[in-house]
DNA sequence: GGATCGAGTTGACCGTAGTCAATAACGCGC
DNA sequence: GCGCGTTATTGACTACGGTCAACTCGATCC
């Protein structure tokens, strides 16, 4: 779909409006919005705002900060994380365009995590009250929002069947995987990865320490399986990491 | 409340029906109906199927299983899990009264993870359809089953923080007063705690061996901490529990 | 009452990943 | 270009929790 068929079946928005719509944009059919119709995507629209670019190591909103909007990623990365009274960090997850974040916030009006840009990203806001009112006359998109958040429980419980009991070798490449079929999904070459996130990152989402990440980075290239340079990872034998993961699955 | 009160404004219904309604139950209130008034309540109540009781050890559903509906727990206890191809299991939590399970069938018409009984339990069924179909037209319901779903991400998340780093002895503690919170919220004595789950599913959901959970017990008995006997455990220091669990949380 | 079975406890030993430390590579500012 | 700080890599050693095995304790069944 090209600018011009669109505008003419929403004359009466500005270009620059449109540009920043749900329906143009190239998350359209991976973000919330996927299955809505035209009228409703237009009703969706008008309660998104967006929100200037977050620079690197910019927070979304932090940890206790009181619940006002779901946010999706339109584009670069984050990750989310929550701080014990001790300060120490625990990343819960990496959130790449498409993906909603601050859910865990609906359940008693604060953020339980913090969420902090990984590299300048855009991001879309959807003020929850708006959100709310919006939905409340639209069944299409209220099952949408309800879909979307049993999805994060999914993965979540995909991650914890992976900080179980499986090896760091096998967390490595369960990881490595996620990345690259997310990537898929975002018609990105999914064998060619670029990390947003550090070493330290990794490790502590993958509940291991950044010299095991680092090693196992150095022996899966030495097996041939990827070729890493700092961030850039390239995966050469697919067949080779899907066996290390076994039978588990995280997307 | 006594049941003559509550009859005079509902004459209608039959006893036995009253008996099994969530005006009625003792979990009203700790339950998906929290927060919703009378005309709601019965709306919502007229929605909720009660299945017979399950016997220990027989499953609510299989993962794999095409998704139907919503459960809550009315008494009694359960445990959800994924077991991987490789015929590995992972427990993924475990259900006291009022608490929902199923909502990860919300994504995508199947059930990722199975649930079976712990003890003898009764369970409420809410049949999606219907659920859905009631909460269209009532947003109170609408917004109290999202904060649910949203309450499991929460906890999940909790339990993430728990598997990335946390030494043995802290995931038993945290892990118990966790179970002990929970015993307090159903108005249970929250230091005499009954396991309806054996060794193994506590060292299953906790990432450990059971022999570490079966040293750990007895370490914490040797500390004055608990007295163990088989299934019951009473916390005796609730405060050196506290301690063990350092700034960590989960409920 | 005794045999049997499963669940739980305890001990000895071992292995994986963590700790500590040194080095290397890159990024950035001057 | 040079110096400095941050991030990543690699090596040597350690420790925590896992593995393997023996044993105890109850419950159940003839």
């Amino acid at each position: 779909m090209t600018i011009d068929t669109f505008k003419g079946t929403a004359a009466s928005l500005s270009l620059d409006k449109l540009r920043r719509s749900c329906g143009y944009c190239a998350m359209h059919d991976v973000c919330l919005p996927a299955g809505l119709d035209g009228g409703d995507l237009e009703r969706l629209d008008s309660t998104v705002r967006e929100r200037r670019p977050l620079d690197r190591g910019s927070a979304l909103f932090h940890q206790g900060d009181s619940f006002t909007a779901l946010y999706v990623v339109r584009s670069g990365s984050l990750k989310s994380y929550v701080e014990g009274s001790d300060g120490d960090m625990q990343i819960l997850g990496f959130h790449l365009p498409g993906e909603i974040m601050g859910v865990g916030g609906l359940t008693n009006d604060h953020y339980p995590s913090s969420v902090e840009a990984l590299e300048r990203s855009s991001i879309c806001e959807l003020p929850y009250p708006q959100l709310q009112a919006v939905s409340a006359s639209m069944p299409a998109l209220h099952h949408q929002l309800i879909r979307v958040i049993s999805h994060e429980i999914v993965s979540e419980q995909a991650h914890m069947v992976m900080m179980g009991k499986q090896q760091a070798q096998r967390r490595v490449a369960i990881f490595l995987r996620s990345l690259a079929d997310r990537y898929g999904r975002l018609s990105r070459d999914p064998t060619a990865l670029t990390l947003p996130m550090s070493r330290g990152d990794i490790a502590n989402y993958l509940g291991l320490v950044i010299e095991t990440v680092s090693r196992l980075f150095s022996r899966m290239e030495a097996d041939g399986i990827l070729a890493v340079n700092r961030k850039s990872v390239r995966i050469l034998r697919r067949d080779l990491l899907d066996a290390l993961c076994g039978g588990e699955t995280e997307s």
